[in-house]
DNA sequence: ATGACTGCAAAGACTTTGCATCTTT
DNA sequence: AAAGATGCAAAGTCTTTGCAGTCAT
């Protein structure tokens, strides 16, 4: 019997939701995708757990899109396209933010600079 | 006698708010601003207006910083550092992002890039 | 027993919207 | 009269939280 399988069930199914997928989900994606799997989901414990993920560091938030926080499994910095229309969140690998830019800023705050974040908006190749 | 003056005196105002401050404020903010100002102000109004000013490209929203949805008069594209501490937005002036990654972006996309956000996150002098 | 995770529903925070009113043309 | 702007309050959306119940140690 493995009982921290089985307490944590639902914890895992919701990083291993984030791990599997490369649409930036929101909450309310996380839940839907695993509802039917669990169907005594709730909501609360879908936010629970992406706040948790959030403060040990395994998941990132996005910032919101469309009103709606997005996160990411992916913790390492890359750059992201959002598209206007679709609401799509996109990952451009092979990008990043040049490292001048970074301690340029360090410089400039006089703080400490813990991230970066670079996106795009437009139009997808769908919705152009 | 000049009736447009009367007739929009709280629109211009709250985009006068809005080119007057390096805050980058939020809804609220404008609200307290001009609250004394114009006693009958509704926060409504300011959300209107500030909806209307982003659809006629008067202003950009930066996202939302704590829940709340940050904005700029200064559309020209230029990088932000958010504290994570006092949730303020701060310009860091004389930064920008390469050409060639706009470019890269669109390329990679094979959509319309239509605009590029580059911010940092840390701690500002005071709150470090 | 104790600490940790969860469901459920209520509460909270921020934003949008409907309707009546007032202003300008 | 017609179009547009606003106050007010209700509604809406997304997120957080309190409490009781469950599970593992």
């Amino acid at each position: 019997m493995e009982p921290r399988t089985k307490h944590f069930r639902k914890r895992d199914a919701i990083l291993s939701c984030l791990r599997g997928t490369s649409v930036h989900p929101g909450a309310d994606w996380v839940y839907a995708q695993l509802k039917p799997e669990f169907p005594d989901l709730s909501l609360g414990t879908v936010y629970r757990n992406l706040s948790y993920f959030q403060q040990t560091g395994q998941i990132v938030s996005l910032g919101t899109v469309a009103g709606v926080e997005r996160f990411d499994a992916n913790t390492s910095p890359h750059v992201h396209f959002i598209c206007t229309g679709c609401n799509a969140v996109i990952d451009l690998p092979g990008m990043a933010v040049p490292q001048e830019l970074t301690e340029s800023a360090a410089m400039q705050v006089g703080g400490n600079v813990q991230t970066c974040s670079l996106s795009f908006t437009g139009r997808c190749k769908n919705c152009k």
